[in-house]
DNA sequence: GCCGTTTTCGGCCCGACTGTTTTCAGTCG
């Protein structure tokens, strides 16, 4: 089996964590680093690429070097250069990168002068006061040491986004109120609506930073302050999540949240810009020989460079400077610009509302239409519906449907696709239904080639819609199932399909690489809540960051048509109540009739 | 190690805070 792309990048991170601990050139390094990222984010497998004898070069970031380190990686599942490192430095002294306040200097000197390799011989050398005695090391960095080394043991690493807001929005609040503050914007990956987030950034205006300071560090949560200057401090909440707060002046607003917003790959790529034009961009302002140019807005941090406005969820240097360049960037789509839902639960399987409450809540969302897609027989623990059933709950809906003004319910079903790529209801009780949106519950650890094929045989099937939650995972619980993901959506093309993103916090399922990928498909793409309650349409809004972190406009989105285009675009006979039918006559809504697929 | 709207060689983002120094290196974001 070659190597993925996850791999490559894992080699390639590994090869500069062990060269910057070699004390090597750090442009080297930081071209090491940016690989990794770059191949670890590709849509595309490496080694399909290569297959189809395409040049690696072609990826910017990628030279001749790297090219060829990839294709060696790919065909012999190792790397010479990684090799030889190894021999020159133990690859575990790696670790001791990530305790707080040991980077490769440091590292290098324990390893050399102390021969610390591991985190355990790293606490025990800190604990027998041995640190110190080292040059540069004093009394203070090896009690530091020792604190982190005991905070990192039961570290959590990242926070999904969703439970990160529920602190940060609390933490906005306080701090609104702080002692002359003007604007309070939370920063980051936060911002970038990146599905977890390492830590909160939040940036501040006020004419006197040092009240503000106190205020921040005087938080209720706050467990631990691990810096606190004049303008800038660090803390640690009782959750353990790490809060960085900047306080500048109203004129550097837009300089400091697009510097405190990243990401750092983006940031270097327009500072570099900057600097071909002859400016320099800092957390204060844009100069130019030393006076202030921009910096009061983001906008204008971005005209002074000459690219139009980034929204963050861009910000990753993945191509889209190059099209804010041109004035090219995508409209991406906004929350408002969904008209309905197309999979929600009732209390008849896992849900915890009826049809009646579902339906009223998502009027007051002021959509036009919820489908209901309770799960089907197969998953026992949900209660799964059989044909009987569903049927009744067909019959609910149209009593529903003529009877509730403003909201029309959509009869669906989330339906298991079995281990064989079948679905779990017979063909006519499928054929029934207004979409059918097929979801994996089961054998997630099938083999890539079994698990495509799986998908692949139940969008064949004729009245197949939405692929639910594509990719299986679950945020830090579960890894996504081993899928041909570039193949899948292909056939979602050809079959007349589309693919879910589901907005669960813990799922945010399909991935935003692969959203791009469907949108360069022209695949439209479902953002769904996947509602098990009335509150859980609120969870669209994740949905919705993350579509956009895919690039994802309006126009690529299934759920921002209107009923008559949707009743198009999935080419069911929906049976419209009475008062609707009677309407579309009147109108002669002739769009409105069914296409053959 | 990558890259080119000055360049195939000589560049490669920028500042705050801490601790160990006694003017600055290391780390972090």
């Amino acid at each position: 089996m070659p190597s993925h792309n996850a791999d490559i990048a894992a080699i390639f991170e590994k090869i500069a964590d062990l060269l910057e601990i070699e004390g090597a050139n750090p442009f080297r390094i930081r071209a090491y680093r940016n690989a990794a990222r770059i191949i670890g984010e590709l849509s595309v497998e490496a080694y399909a690429l290569m297959e189809k004898e395409e040049d690696l070069t072609g990826i910017p970031g990628i030279g001749r070097d790297l090219s060829a380190k990839i294709k060696e990686i790919v065909t012999t599942n190792r790397c010479s250069l990684l090799d030889r490192l190894r021999t020159e430095l133990p690859p575990a002294v790696t670790e001791l990168l990530k305790v707080p306040g040991l980077g490769p200097k440091r590292v290098r000197h324990l390893y050399h002068d102390l021969d610390v390799q591991t985190v355990e011989q790293l606490y025990c050398a800190a604990r027998d006061g041995r640190i110190r005695a080292l040059p540069g090391f004093g009394e203070k960095t090896e009690l530091n040491i020792l604190q982190a080394v005991e905070a990192h043991a039961d570290q959590v690493s990242r926070f999904k986004l969703a439970v990160a807001a529920q602190y940060a929005e609390a933490l906005r609040s306080y701090l609104v109120a702080a002692p002359g503050v003007m604007k309070v914007t939370v920063a980051g990956s936060y911002r970038r609506m990146r599905e977890t987030v390492g830590d909160l950034d939040i940036v501040i205006t006020a004419a006197e930073p040092r009240p503000v300071m106190q205020y921040f560090i005087s938080y209720d949560e706050v467990a631990e302050i691990l810096a606190a200057g004049g303008t800038r401090a660090s803390v640690i909440l009782t959750c353990g999540l790490q809060v960085d707060l900047r306080v500048v002046a109203e004129e550097s607003y837009g300089a400091a949240l697009h510097y405190f917003t990243g990401s750092k790959s983006h940031n270097i790529a327009v500072r570099y810009i900057a600097q071909k034009r002859g400016l320099k961009i800092n957390e204060y302002g844009v100069y130019r020989d030393g006076a202030r140019i921009a910096g009061e807005s983001e906008e204008s941090v971005y005209r002074a460079v000459g690219l139009s406005y980034i929204p963050p969820e861009l910000r990753e240097n993945r191509g889209e400077i190059v099209l804010a360049r041109a004035k090219r960037l995508p409209q991406l789509v906004e929350l408002g610009d969904l008209r309905g839902d197309l999979h929600a639960h009732t209390k008849a399987t896992d849900g915890h509302n009826t049809l009646r409450e579902m339906a009223l809540a998502a009027k007051r969302h002021g959509w036009e239409y919820l489908a209901i897609t309770d799960h089907s027989r197969q998953l026992a623990v949900a209660r799964g519906l059989d044909p009987l059933r569903l049927a009744r709950q067909c019959e609910e809906i149209d009593a529903l449907n003529e009877e509730l003004e403003g909201i029309i319910l959509l009869k669906g079903i989330e339906v298991d696709i079995l281990e064989d790529g079948s679905l779990d209801l017979p063909d006519h009780v499928l054929a029934k239904l207004d979409l059918v949106v097929g979801a994996v519950h089961s054998k997630f650890e099938l083999s890539r080639a079994r698990q495509t094929e799986r998908i692949l045989r139940a969008m064949q099937h004729p009245n197949f819609t939405i692929l639910a939650h594509p990719g299986g995972r679950l945020i830090q619980q579960r890894p996504p199932c081993d899928i041909d993901m570039a193949r899948v959506i292909r056939e979602a093309g050809r079959r007349g399909c589309f693919l879910e993103l589901n907005a669960q916090p813990e799922r945010l399922d399909l991935l935003d690489t692969y959203c791009q990928m469907a949108r360069e498909e022209g695949v439209l793409v479902s953002v769904n809540s996947d509602a098990h309650s009335t509150f859980d349409f609120d969870n669209l809004r994740f949905g919705i960051g993350q579509a956009r972190r895919g690039w994802l406009e309006k126009k690529n989105i299934l759920n921002t048509r209107s009923l008559g285009e949707l009743q198009i675009l999935i080419n069911r006979t929906m049976e419209r109540p009475a008062r609707l039918r009677h309407r579309d006559e009147q109108n002669n809504h002739d769009s409105l009739a069914p296409r053959a697929r």
